[in-house]
DNA sequence: CCCCGTAAGCTATTGACAATAGCTTTTAGC
DNA sequence: GCTAAAAGCTATTGTCAATAGCTTACGGGG
């Protein structure tokens, strides 16, 4: 229903209409409309992980960056709201949020190790590809892109150019890259934090 | 108030309390509450668009997109909910909305043209820019870069990436650029479009 | 077979909020 | 000072989330 209404539009009267069941009879299921865009926080956050796994095995480097950023897209094009929930931050000390969010995070992080950057280096690529992959899809399922060009090409293109500057990547920057590995271990979703259910 | 509170919490009862009047009252002065929200995207659109404009003059090429990049993301982050309202796309023949919203665009695609990239060339590389801009700026605003590595040197790293991946720009791609020029004219906000008033 | 506990549904109601109708007060220009 | 527009008000409606409290369907153990 998210994905056909959009996220804001998701009422629980709505919901159970579309169910047969009255409005607050929900209430023996769900805990609050907060909770339940939680749920598809953390649904999504699973599946949208589940999926950057898959398209990464058995590749590693600029190939293994394609895939994932392609399988990323097309997620996210064919799955807009849920899209949109996977990027909803977890309410502060809601542990269950808080670590699928991280593990869809380190997937990407995990994409990019075979570049054996470090410290911070490692954490300026994995912030970069977070946002070129996300300001792009937002774009794209927003109805950002107007023009007729083809927007398959403009992504590949963002993806090549991306893969291009990673080569160049310690030649600028101050290159202080002295801190500790494993770097997106507590990088978040965005988005407004949820509410506490 | 927007900014303090949130757009999306931003209810006519609040700001009525604000103003010392009562709720009906402001309907003396609004359309409705989607009228208010169009007016704040028009309004910082407009805003953005002039920031943009004023870091970019009497600059090109790499330097103008830096000087840009670095007033987008500093606007955005002084105006989180101004920005938000930003990337709201116009409703379907509101043309003062599409009007602004092509001119902010502009101010983007202008910076470029020192690349001299011709037809489709240019659109990857505007819809790369505020992609990446975006994108960031999403995170940064959204709580969703919660490592303690310096925000600032990520994004001027994300930047000067860009610009190496400009200087490729024409080796990857199918290099088709046969299309007329002026690219950005037509493209549009992001996010779900906005109703009627 | 019945009893009982739980799961799942229902009606009624409240409170927040947007929005409209219709009336009254302020105020600015002549 | 008069008048008309501007700006405010109360009262009300409709939508929606949420809670209270009651009823019904059902399954396992005595």
């Amino acid at each position: 229903m998210a994905d056909e209404v959009g996220l804001e539009r998701l009422t629980l009267a709505g919901l159970a209409e579309r169910l047969g069941v009255r409005q607050p009879s929900l209430y023996k299921h769900i805990d609050s409309l907060a909770g339940v865009h939680r749920s598809i926080a953390i649904q999504s956050k699973r599946e949208l992980g589940d999926v950057l796994a898959r398209a990464a095995v058995g590749r590693s480097g600029a190939d293994a960056i394609c895939a994932m950023a392609h399988s990323y897209r097309k997620w996210a094009v064919l799955h807009p709201a849920r899209y949109q929930a996977s990027n909803v931050m977890p309410a502060l000390g809601d542990i269950e949020d808080e670590a699928v969010s991280i593990a869809a995070i380190q997937i990407i992080a995990d994409v990019l190790t075979s570049y054996e950057l470090q410290g911070d280096d490692a954490v300026d690529a994995i912030r970069a590809l977070r946002s070129i992959l996300h300001g792009f899809v937002s774009f794209e399922t927003g109805g950002g892109f107007a023009l007729s060009a083809d927007v398959d090409r403009s992504f590949e293109r963002l993806i090549q150019g991306f893969i291009v500057a990673l080569a160049h990547w310690g030649e600028f920057g101050d290159n202080d890259a002295t801190q500790p590995t494993n770097p997106a271990s507590f990088e978040q979703p965005t988005g407004t934090r949820g509410p506490r259910r």
